[in-house]
Order: C-alpha cells, then sequence, then structure tokens
DNA sequence: CATGGGGTTAGT
DNA sequence: ACTAACCC
C-alpha cells in the first residue's frame, strides 16, 4: 500500500546561517548572511536568515545587494583554506543533527548538508501497539500544522473564553478528531503519531544542537519533502493522503522534487500541465511516452500522490569532492596554476579523507578530476583512476596525469591550453577499510563501506551554547541494530484516557502557544501561502462546526487491522533500504603496483603568499597563528562592514605543514586481486629512476619524468612568489617527453586501451596509453 | 570578468 | 566510465 509508510523529512531553517549563529550569539535575532568569498561585490549569498528574508534578501544575491537592501544585515564569511572557500564547519555542524535523528529510527538517510529523511514506520507502528491510535492529542502537535484542516485566521476566538484558537490549532483539533471515527484512516493515524514523534525530534536536535529546523511528515519522500516547505522557521506539517489533491491543484510542478528544472518545464511546455494535479489527466503510457518508461510511471504514481522511493539507511556521504571555479581573468592559463590548484584541492581532499577514514572505517578507491573550459557552450570532462593511497601528493600527482591528457599546449610549455574556468577532485567507490578488527565478517567480505555514523564527530570544540542539560550525548551508537528510540520526551503517555472529543467552541485543550513566532514568521507568499486554507475556504464553505470529509479521494477498501498491511514487502520494515548492496561491488579494484613514487613535495609551502587562511576559528590544527582566541566571535570576520576589498586574509594562518619534498621509498601496492578480471600492470621491466631512485616501469619513465619537472617548476615558482622575485621558469628538470603530446579530445572518443582488461586502470599506465596510442 | 561549493541519481 | 540532470 501506496500509505503504509510514515515518513519525515527534517530540513533545518537557514542553516548555515544558525551554525555561525551558534558561534557567535550575538548575532542571533538579528539579520545575518553567509556569504561567500568577499572581493567580487561583497560575495556570494548562500544562507539568508529569516530577519533578513524579511528584507528581501535572497540567495544568490551578491553581499553589497544585500547590504543595499538591508544596511543592518551582518554577513559572515564562509571560512577559507588553501585559498578556497571550506565547508568543513558546516558539514560538522549537519552530522550532529544527523547524530540526532538516529535515535529515532534505524532508518535516516541524508539527504543533504542539513536535511535528513527519516522512516519512522516501525517507530509509529510500536507507539501505536503501546498507546493506542486515538492517544494523539494536539497538545502533542504544538508547532504541527495539517495540510488542507488550517482554519484561517479571520475572525475567530475573539469569543472563546480566553482560549486563543488559531487557525494552525483549529485544524489539527479537527483533524484528530476526524481520526477517531470508525472509517477514519488507519494511514491517517500513523501519521498523526508520526507527527508526534516528529515534534519530539525536531525539539531533541534544538536541546542537543542548539539548532532549529522544520519538517514535513507524509507518506513518501517527495511529499514529505514537500510539505516540509509549507510552514518553514520552526514548524512542522503534516500531509494526510486526502489532502494532496487540493494541494497538487494549485501546486507548480516544478515545486515537486525532481520536476525543478527541465523536465517540468517540458511537462508545462510540451504537455501544456500547469499544476501537479493536471498530470493525473494523462495515462501512463503517454507519460512514459512523454519521459521514458520509468520517469513516465514515477510521474504516474506521483501526481496520485504516490512514490515509492526508500529511505535509504545512509548517514554519510557517498563521494568527497572539492573544487573551485576560476571565472573570468583568474583561469588556469598555464601549467603552474593548473599544478597549484591541483595541490591545494589534493590537500584538501586527502585530509577529509583521512578524517573519513577515521571516523567511518572506509577508504575511497576512486578519484575523479574534473574541469570545465569557456566557450559556448562550455565544454567539460572528467577522468578517473585508483586511489592507492590518502597521500595528496600522490592524488595531485595523479590527477595531474590525467588532466593533462586534455592540455593542447606542449607538456613542456608553460601554457596551459584551453584555459580552465573549472577544476574539482572528487573520491568515491567506498570500500570498508582493510583493517583487522572492523565490522563484522559478514560485511567485511562484502567489502560494503561502512555507510552508518559511527561515532560522535569528536564534538569539537564547538560548544553547545545552548544545548543543555547532559542529555544524551553519550552516544551509545554504534551502528545499525542498537539504534532504538530513547530520548527524553515529556509530553509522552496521556493513555487513551482522554480520547479528546470535543467540538469546537467547547474548551478545547488547545496549546495556545503558537509555538513560534518572530521575525522570521514571514511566510512564503509564492504558492505555499496560497495552500494555508482549508478546502472548506477555498470552497467558501463555512467551516463552523464542519468537520471535513476526509473522502473524496481514493480511500481505499482497505482491510482493517494496523497490521493487515503486513504482508506488503514488508510494513514495519517498510521498504527502508539497508544499504548493503553491493554485494559484488562493480569496483572490486585490485589493488595494483605502484608505477611511480611519490614525491611528498608536491609542494611543502603550497601556499602562495597570497593564499591565506582564514579565521582563526577555534583552536584549529592551524600552525601558529595565535589568535587569543577562544570565543566564538573571534572568527570570521563576521564583517558586516567594509573590508569591502579584501578577498585577502582575513586572518593568518599559515597551511599545516604538508610532506616535504623528500622521496620516499615506493612501498609499491602489491597488485592482488580477488578476482580474476582484474588486470594489473606487470612489475616486470622497471627500471630505477635517476632522480628519485625509484624503480619505475620504463614505458612510463617519460612521464616520471615530466613529473620531476613539473614539480620542481612549480616549487620554483612558489618560492619566487613568496619572495616576490620575478620569474623565469627555468628547469633543470631532464624534461624528457615532449614531442609526446597527445591532447585529448573532450567531447570525442577517446583512444583505445590496450588489450589489457580491467576495472580501474592505473593512472599513469592509462595516461600512458592514451598518451601515444 | 563572475554565484560557488558542494552532493546524488539516471542514462548511455 | 563518463555525462547530464537535479538538488542543497
Ligand atoms: N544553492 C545552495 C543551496 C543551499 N546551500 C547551503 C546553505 C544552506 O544554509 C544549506 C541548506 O539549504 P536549504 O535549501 O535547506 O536552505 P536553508 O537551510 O538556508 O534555509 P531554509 O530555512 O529555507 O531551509 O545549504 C548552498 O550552499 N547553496
Ligand atoms: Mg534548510
Ligand atoms: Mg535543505
Amino acid at each position: 500500500m501506496a500509505q503504509e509508510r510514515v515518513i519525515a523529512l527534517v530540513d533545518m531553517d537557514c542553516f548555515y546561517v544558525q551554525v555561525e549563529q551558534r558561534r557567535d550569539p550575538s548575532l542571533r535575532g538579528k539579520p545575518c548572511a553567509v556569504v561567500q568569498y568577499k572581493k567580487w561585490q561583497g560575495g556570494g549569498i548562500i544562507a539568508v536568515g529569516y530577519e533578513a528574508r524579511a528584507k528581501g534578501v535572497t540567495r544568490q544575491m551578491r553581499g553589497d545587494e544585500a547590504k543595499k537592501k538591508c544596511p543592518e544585515i551582518t554577513l559572515v564569511r564562509v571560512p577559507e583554506n588553501r585559498g578556497k572557500a571550506d565547508l568543513t564547519r558546516y558539514r560538522d555542524a549537519g552530522r550532529e543533527v544527523i547524530e540526532v535523528l538516529c535515535k529515532f529510527s534505524r532508518c535516516v538517510e541524508r539527504a543533504s548538508i542539513d536535511e535528513a529523511y527519516i522512516d519512522l514506520t516501525e517507530e509509529v507502528v510500536k507507539r501505536i501497539e503501546e498507546r493506542g491510535p486515538d492517544s494523539v492529542t494536539v497538545d502533542m502537535l504544538s508547532s504541527t500544522h495539517v495540510a488542507g484542516w488550517q482554519t484561517d485566521t479571520v475572525g475567530q476566538s475573539s469569543e472563546s473564553e480566553g482560549i486563543n484558537l488559531d487557525g494552525r490549532a483549529v485544524g489539527v483539533f479537527q483533524w484528530l478528531d476526524s481520526l477517531s471515527r470508525r472509517d477514519a484512516s488507519l494511514y491517517d493515524r500513523r501519521l498523526a503519531m508520526g507527527a508526534v514523534i516528529a515534534e519530539e525530534m525536531r525539539a531533541a536536535v534544538e536541546r542537543e544542537t542548539g539548532f532549529h529546523c522544520s519538517a514535513g511528515i507524509g507518506h513518501n519522500k517527495v511529499l514529505a519533502k514537500l510539505c516540509c516547505g509549507l510552514h518553514k522557521p520552526k514548524q512542522q506539517t503534516v500531509l494526510p493522503h486526502a489532502s494532496v489533491p487540493q494541494l497538487y491543484s494549485t501546486l507548480p510542478i516544478k515545486k515537486v522534487r525532481g520536476c525543478g528544472g527541465k523536465l517540468g518545464a517540458s511537462l508545462t511546455e510540451d504537455l501544456g500541465v500547469e499544476y501537479m494535479g493536471q498530470l493525473a489527466a494523462f495515462s501512463e503510457k503517454e507519460l512514459q511516452a512523454k519521459c521514458g518508461d520509468k520517469c513516465g510511471t514515477w510521474l504516474y504514481n506521483l501526481c496520485r500522490g504516490v512514490d515509492y522511493e526508500p529511505v535509504k539507511d545512509r548517514q554519510v556521504a557517498q563521494s568527497i569532492g572539492c573544487g573551485k571555479n576560476f571565472p573570468g581573468r583568474e583561469c588556469l592559463d598555464t601549467k603552474e596554476k593548473v599544478l597549484h590548484w591541483l595541490s591545494q584541492l589534493s590537500s584538501e581532499l586527502a585530509e577529509r579523507l583521512q578524517k573519513d577514514k577515521e571516523m567511518n572505517n572506509r577508504v575511497a578507491k576512486l578519484l575523479v578530476v574534473g574541469f570545465r573550459n569557456d566557450g559556448n557552450p562550455p565544454t567539460s570532462a572528467s577522468r578517473s583512476c585508483a586511489i592507492h593511497r590518502y597521500e595528496a601528493d600522490q592524488l595531485c600527482k595523479d590527477a595531474f596525469i590525467l588532466l593533462k591528457q586534455f592540455n593542447l599546449a606542449g607538456n613542456h610549455q608553460a601554457a596551459w591550453s584551453p584555459p580552465i574556468m573549472n577544476l574539482h577532485l572528487n573520491a568515491s567507490k567506498f570500500v570498508e577499510e582493510g583493517g583487522a578488527a572492523s565490522g563484522n565478517i559478514a560485511t567485511f567480505l562484502s567489502k560494503t563501506p561502512n555507510n552508518k555514523l559511527s561515532q560522535a564527530p569528536s564534538m569539537k570544540q564547538e560548544t553547545k551554547k545552548e544545548a543543555t542539560q547532559h542529555g544524551s550525548k553519550e552516544e551509545r551508537r554504534t551502528s545499525g541494530i542498537a539504534a532504538f528510540f530513547s530520548p527524553s520526551h515529556k509530553n509522552v503517555v496521556r493513555e487513551v484516557e482522554g480520547e479528546i472529543k470535543t467540538t469546537i467552541g467547547t474548551s478545547v485543550q488547545v496549546n495556545t502557544s503558537p509555538a513560534s513566532t518572530g521575525p522570521g514568521q514571514v511566510q512564503k507568499m509564492s504558492f505555499f501561502a496560497k495552500f494555508k486554507q482549508s478546502p472548506a475556504e477555498q470552497e467558501g464553505r463555512s467551516r463552523a462546526g464542519g468537520i471535513p470529509l476526509t473522502a473524496q479521494c481514493e480511500r481505499s477498501p482497505r482491510k482493517t487491522g494496523f497490521f493487515a498491511a503486513k504482508s506488503v514487502k514488508s510494513s514495519s520494515a517498510s521498504g527502508c533500504v539497508k544499504s548493503v548492496k553491493n554485494a559484488h561491488s562493480p569496483d572490486d579494484v585490485t589493488l595494483q603496483e605502484e608505477l611511480q613514487t611519490q614525491w611528498k613535495g608536491c609542494d611543502k609551502s603550497s601556499n602562495d603568499t597570497s593564499t591565506v587562511s582564514q579565521p582563526s576559528d577555534k583552536p584549529q590544527i592551524q600552525a601558529e597563528s595565535h589568535t587569543p582566541r577562544t570565543g566564538p566571535s573571534d572568527t570570521n570576520s563576521t564583517a558586516s562592514d567594509s573590508d569591502s576589498n579584501g578577498e585577502g586574509p582575513q586572518e593568518g594562518s599559515t597551511e599545516p605543514d604538508r610532506p616535504d619534498c623528500t622521496a620516499v621509498p615506493s612501498d609499491r601496492c602489491v597488485s592482488v586481486t580477488g578476482d580474476a578480471s582484474g588486470t594489473q600492470v606487470d612489475a616486470e621491466d622497471v627500471t630505477k629512476c635517476e632522480k628519485c631512485g625509484k624503480d619505475i616501469l620504463a614505458w612510463e619513465l617519460p612521464e616520471h619524468l615530466d613529473f620531476h619537472f613539473a614539480m620542481e617548476l612549480q616549487q620554483q615558482q612558489q618560492q619566487q612568489t613568496s619572495n616576490g622575485t620575478g620569474a623565469s621558469a627555468h628547469a633543470s628538470g631532464s624534461n624528457v617527453s615532449k614531442a609526446t603530446s597527445g591532447a585529448a579530445k573532450i567531447t570525442g572518443k577517446r583512444r583505445g586501451r590496450p588489450p589489457k582488461r580491467q576495472k580501474i586502470d592505473h593512472p599513469t599506465l592509462d595516461a600512458f596509453f592514451k598518451h601515444r596510442s
């Protein structure tokens, strides 16, 4: 049954802004936004607090623009490290939230840095068993709205003896009241219980992290996401299945997750469909003809409020990447620039991968390097190779090898052919760490990475200024199984005693507090504002004592009994997907010979003079920079003012030391493959490099030497910049390869590979073949 | 000059 | 393996 599940979507309110406001409490309650960079017209705004939204400040806006709209606004800068924005602070904060959510369900899916889907079916069923279906009372839903049941404002509340009934509370009450009728939907009762749990989850999130959030509760992910946005700061919305048609009748297609881009536009253009509900007029086949079988079926169901996508049991990202744009004149048009930024990106990636390994007991096996060129249209491409070790210089080196195939300029030249406007690295294909005592045997054998959150994210120094109580920070959550719900919820059992049987107008135990109303309370005026009225109101009906019909939609001839549906695929488990897939991962990457030496020393002080790290943050891993700080406010120039000029150092600190230029004995990776398909580069044909004394495949010597050249060149350049001296790159490098410049075409087919078949080519080998074949 | 820096999934 | 679409 399409309504058997109870899914919640929790989304943090103006997340980055809240993260900054927790760090610096003086920012609380003030108009505030987070900007990235500052030089170009005040930087780009990526998050806006609700006070500032009320003044018209939006994302995408430039900092300068925001200042015009709201002169009192405080713009907080995203931390910068290695010359680029660094979102670590927000990722860490997002993980804190996920940790809390995991206490409420075994199935939590991290959907983005600030939101997660939670399959609450199991918990809901359990609670209904324990407490009965009618145990939900309005006071348990003090910040809840029921879509389609909002009796709106206008004149009311005056005559009620002292009871301030707002439209929200009346709607909640009427809905709950309707659920106690015999013919009420069993699944609506589940939703009500889900809403209770969602209230508790959100309270726990706020108590334990200091961040407030909103939520949507529905029978599937799309509906949960959709209704979360109906009432945004510090509120939640439950969407009964019967309210879907009403909601969809005026919901622009592009508001639905997955339809916000070209698909939604083409549906409107080609089918003449404006609102989601209109899609229901098309047959499944018609929709399939329009956008393919899978998509067509998906739309056919979706416009009826049905979506079967499971909530995945995954709390950690499946890829870790970093990148940077180089717009306009900042484009990378020399090999030195490319190497420099590759080095910066590699450094960040290696650091993040290492931390990820420690925290999640897994290692990434695939490195992807990608770029974009200017043009009309802009072109882009990416290439990948195996990751053998988490070492910045190795990643840098491999990435460069992959990248240089696209350099139309000669390899020995200073210039880089089509200038690069965007460069990015990404690591993925995680497998559980080989470490002995890790994970159980089954998961180890299947090479399934641990995608559960394992331990508290070190709980850094990020003090919980707002957090109170000892609370459950102990995190006895290891992974999986032992996640049972426990949080300190007060308003629990109300026992079945007083079902709230009352009628409008009589004494109702309505919680008067709107739970939150503040400067931020600005409701979206676009589509969402309109759906705040009940169907009755939209139809011009009176709502006096009227209990809205719950019918009119497909109310299934359902069997009775809460567990009737249990047989369907898994009611309690309700299809929550445990990420145990990859029984035989497609990437049983064969470890292979390490063909090249690693130079630690891609750059040591790879910091060019101008790049500076930034906010002194907490005692981070910074080198020396002793900003006597400890308070949160120290930090990122919460520079609301001036400063407009500086992309420059926000505050100095040097980059943490990087491995230095010493050759290291190569611990060549053994080939070994568990799998017959994996082909390795044979370790034969090895010769010794005179520059570093390492064993190199003979056929790769040209590439190898080229690296020495490039690295030396880069080092030299960095020395120069730090000395402020002029420049000229004379490379002592015994550059050998040169004539062999065969740049790859971006759009065209790649050249054939050697007859060897393999899962993941060794980068240098791959490069070699593409290079000269 | 010029949103930018992330992520996931589906199609080929 | 790589690209495109979509999303935060
Ligand atoms: N294009 C975007 C969208 C979002 N974000 C970041 C900043 C946001 O704070 C965070 C969460 O995105 P949301 O769309 O959930 O927006 P907010 O949480 O900021 O606001 P809201 O209260 O509307 O959810 O992700 C971003 O960097 N770039
Ligand atoms: Mg949000
Ligand atoms: Mg979000």
